[in-house]
RNA sequence: GGGCCCGUGGUCUAGCUGGUUAUGACAUCGCCCUUACACGGCGGGGAUCACGCGUUCAAAUCGCGUCGGGCCCA
């Protein structure tokens, strides 16, 4: 038999088991007659590193596809990319020192998919370093033809099905990244700007007006007031005249208008903010449109045109003064719309846009089919859908992204949507098959390109086998993601999916919490709390993070990284070395039938696995994992070894085989339990055990050994032992004179022999001591149902009572106590007693361990 | 301004469909190198469960309010 080591070499280990383990043992398998469990799996952002916050997610997501891989799910643990969009744009951008615009829009591509594809590398890399059972099989990439027909499909589909639609609509404009933005891609921040107080001239005097954005004075399309204003009640109805510009706009009444803000008096402009777009669309007002896609000001500026929005501001407020327009100024906290990805102020632009319908009632309805987990996540979704406002905005000015497949006649402006056998395509390479219906066969084709969303709202049906198999699987079982991204990736997966099939993507829904750095902020490299998985890889390996990600508390809440929680998972895969170690020279599986104590800890064990099962069930990996740890550290290492121990040394014999046998059963079981959590350790120790991976093997059921009290009752009294020894002073080794053990149970005494290290008796029975009675804890989960509010006054009763009256009585059958007069009966499982032994012999220690009595000689 | 989550020993955390002595980890104190493990063993100390009111025989757990923290949205 080969050495083992003193300590786990958890890197040799990990790395030897990343290299040769069969990524094919994972592979979901379409002609498979188990029930299916298909993971709709993240796809990340490919651009950076594999993160701890990654790693979080993908923990959990691993944890599921293991647990129901051994219990007997046909599981699909796919992994895709999301690879589209502005961040490795920006990127490849910085990289070159180039702008989009400045390389053919194939060669931009051809370098973003360049960046991409080194990124993924790296993902793939840090992945399979963590143990992540990943089917490969199962990979996709957004950004390949391969996946990329599918999005351009579902928006013919959707097309078709009238359900998008392309139309002139306000949209939310990044200038600085040159394209349209959804609401979800729309962050809020709190700024300091400046309320200007400026007069428009009306037919007697002035109507004073107070705005935050003067440089949109030649968008202005009317001013509005509440009706319910009496100051302002007199020019409902007329016109007033922009200032500078010249022209007259009208005064509206709408109730929205708050007239304790500024002057009472709002100026609607196309568009400063999302009201004005309300009530533009509401008035049925016109366009003016002041700033263009640039961020620069339009011709219906006069001078600003061609201007930034900044220098127009400064330009304006000046020219405003100098006239006394403006007559007053004061500084407002207010947010302002930015753009996620660049920071940048967002401007509401009207243009032609292609635009999914958004439905809330039923996304609301088929988000109710779904289990959600932890469930207060749906309110999230729920609020996110009564917020919105305008439909999806799918297009984007943008270059590495799905082409949308539709080109423009042009003889007659027919818009012409490619047909599903023609994609995938871009129209910018390639031209239509076919002639419009106006006979001209030359078409504009659509520069825009397609919401990064598009591409990833259908990763479940592409995984689940839309849009060419026959036996398509959906819905799938479970979607696995962050809260951060409910709104989005959640909310657009549900509404698409029910666009296209009318069905539900997921039976259900599991967030994961946001990794936080050990100072409790959000991990980033500015706040210098960064922690990279490679570096935990090093220090403690990837089963410890593994175990951080699994003790990190219940699904949902957010989770601090701690090097403490790692060094204790360290901690617990060396005791767990520690213990295959010892045991490794005596486990068997042999014919030795099990005692008192082996049948104590095999109903221990099948506790356990009862729990272990519920838990995971429940995506409770907290709970599993310290219900693993209390069995292997307390239950199996501390007590159960420990008793044992004498019978191990000593010669062959029954008792020694049902030893090695129920050590076997143990450790055999214990691996299997902790497969999905730590792959790495567990493969370790069962393959060295059985010449098996346990990753092929199943969840473990219960062996249905019935608890026996004796070996719990023998436990105990070693327990006792080992303490009495303890407070005295004597080494764990060191004999005792002689012990007498006393119960009606019968105890093997096999075991204690070892504890003790003397002869050992067991007799039947109570000792020759007095057992005195000296209080009486009354047990009010009894009492209190029982007798409601007379349950205070019982106790105190109970406790006037001469405790060795309330014995007898129970003994007996029946507690009697008087209440006010009124004679009432207890059950004896009302009360308990507390028991003090009294020792009659004057050389003997009495111990009472439950309901047996221990005499150590002295 | 609206919604959601949270506030438990020094730190982090479980429990929260109400019912013995409130879970675990780390830290801390005492004793112990007992032939698997000192990254260990045995034992101990440490919590008015944020605060207030209420419901109840009984509240960490349910309700209302206050304060504090976080997230999402306007």
């Amino acid at each position: 038999m080969s050495e083992v080591s003193k300590e786990y070499n958890f890197k040799q280990a990990e790395e030897k088991w990343v290299s040769s383990w069969d990524d094919s043992v994972y592979y979901f398998d379409w002609e498979s007659k188990k029930p299916q469990y298909i993971i709709d799996t993240p796809p990340p952002y490919p651009t950076g590193n594999f993160h701890i916050g990654n790693a979080l997610n993908w923990c959990y997501i691993d944890f599921v596809a293991r647990y129901k891989r051994m219990q007997g799910y046909n599981v699909m643990f796919p992994q895709g990319w999301d690879c589209h969009g502005l961040p490795t744009e920006v990127k490849v951008e910085e990289i070159y020192h180039i702008t989009k615009n400045q390389v053919p829009r194939e060669e931009f591509r051809r370098l973003c998919e360049k960046l991409t594809e080194e990124a993924i590398e790296r993902f793939h890399k840090s992945m399979a370093r963590l143990g992540l059972s990943i089917d490969w099989s199962n990979e996709y990439i957004t950004m390949k033809p391969e996946y990329y027909v599918k999005t351009q499909r579902s928006f013919v589909q959707m097309y078709r099905n009238g359900q998008i639609y392309r139309e002139d609509h306000p949209v939310n404009w990044c200038p600085r990244c040159g394209t349209a933005i959804a609401f979800a891609e729309v962050e809020y921040d709190s700024r300091t700007t400046t309320l200007n107080y400026m007069r428009f001239p009306a037919d007697e005097g002035f109507v004073e007006i107070a705005t935050t954005r003067p440089e949109l004075l030649a968008a202005c399309v009317a001013v509005a007031v509440n009706p319910e204003d009496e100051r302002y009640r007199k020019y409902i109805g007329k016109t007033v005249r922009v200032p500078l510009f010249e022209y007259d706009v009208p005064v509206l009444a709408d109730p929205v208008v708050d007239t304790k803000f500024g002057t009472g008096v709002v100026m609607i402009c196309t568009f400063g903010d999302k009201q004005d777009v309300r009530w533009w669309m509401e008035h049925r007002l016109p366009l003016r449109q002041a700033i263009d896609r640039n961020g620069l000001l339009t011709k219906i500026a006069g001078p600003y045109s061609g201007l930034s929005v900044d220098e127009t501001k400064k330009k304006i407020i000046q020219d405003m003064k100098d006239r006394e327009i403006i007559f007053r100024q004061e500084p407002l906290e207010q947010n302002v719309g930015l753009c996620w990805r660049c920071k940048t102020p967002i401007e509401i632009l009207s243009e032609r846009q292609w635009f999914v319908k958004i439905n809330p009632e039923e996304i609301r309805k088929t988000a109710d089919e779904i289990l959600w987990i932890p469930p207060h996540m749906q309110v999230r979704l729920n609020n996110w859908v009564d917020s919105v406002e305008w439909d999806w905005c799918i297009s984007r000015q943008r270059i590495f992204a799905t082409p949308i497949p539709v080109w423009y006649c042009k003889g007659c402006g027919e818009v012409l949507v490619a047909e599903e056998e023609w994609l995938p395509l871009d129209p910018t390479q390639t031209n239509p098959p076919v002639k419009c219906k106006c006979g001209c066969d030359e078409f504009i084709p659509e520069k825009d390109v397609l919401d990064t969303w598009m591409d990833s709202s259908i990763s479940a049906l592409a995984v689940a086998g839309w849009p060419d198999r026959k036996d398509l699987r959906m819905p799938t079982q479970l979607r696995p993601q962050g809260h951060d991204i409910i709104r989005t990736w959640a909310f657009y997966t549900i509404l698409r999916c029910k666009s296209l099939l009318g069905i539900r993507p997921w039976d259900a829904i599991l967030i994961n919490g946001m990794a936080l750095g050990e100072d409790g902020h959000k991990m980033s490299k500015s706040l210098n709390n960064f922690i990279r998985p490679e570096e935990v890889f090093e220090t403690n390996g990837a089963d410890a993070l593994r175990q951080w990600a699994a003790m990190g508390g219940s699904p949902g809440n957010d989770i601090m990284f701690q090097w403490k929680e790692i060094t204790a998972a360290s901690r617990f895969q060396q005791k767990l070395w520690s213990i295959f170690r010892f045991a490794r020279p005596f486990m068997a599986k042999t014919d030795g039938r099990p005692g008192q104590v082996d049948r104590w800890l095999l109903a221990e064990l099948d506790r356990l696995v009862l729990a272990a099962t519920s838990f995971m069930d429940n995506f409770q990996f907290d709970e599993t994992i310290k219900a693993i740890r209390a069995f292997a550290w307390e239950t199996l290492a501390d007590n159960y070894i420990e008793l044992v121990k004498a019978r191990l040394y000593g010669p062959d014999c029954a008792e020694k085989r049902a030893a090695q046998n129920t050590l076997y059963t143990a450790i055999e079981t214990l691996c299997r339990l902790m497969a999905p959590i730590m792959p790495f350790l567990s493969e370790e120790i069962y393959h060295s055990l059985t010449g098996e991976s346990v990753h092929v093997q199943s969840w473990p059921k219960p062996l249905g050994v019935a608890a026996d009290p004796a070996g719990l009752a023998v436990k105990e009294i070693a327990a006792a032992l080992r303490r009495y020894k303890s407070e005295r002073g004597m080494a764990l080794n060191s004999p005792l004179p002689g012990i007498v053990v006393y119960s009606d149970l019968g105890l093997e005494t096999v075991d204690l022999r070892g504890v003790a290290n003397s002869h050992v008796e067991s007799r039947i029975g109570k000792p020759e001591v007095e057992m005195k009675p000296v209080a009486v804890k009354p047990q009010m989960k009894i009492l209190g149902p029982m007798f409601k509010d007379k349950s205070r006054r019982i106790i105190k009763i109970l406790s006037s009572m001469d405790p060795a009256e309330v014995a007898g009585q129970k003994a007996y059958g029946c507690i009697k106590v008087d209440v006010d007069g009124e004679a009432i009966d207890l059950p004896p499982a009302a009360v308990e007693l507390v028991v003090e032994t009294l020792s009659a012999g004057e050389a003997v220690d009495v111990l009472g361990v439950g309901d047996a009595t221990v005499l150590v000689r002295k």
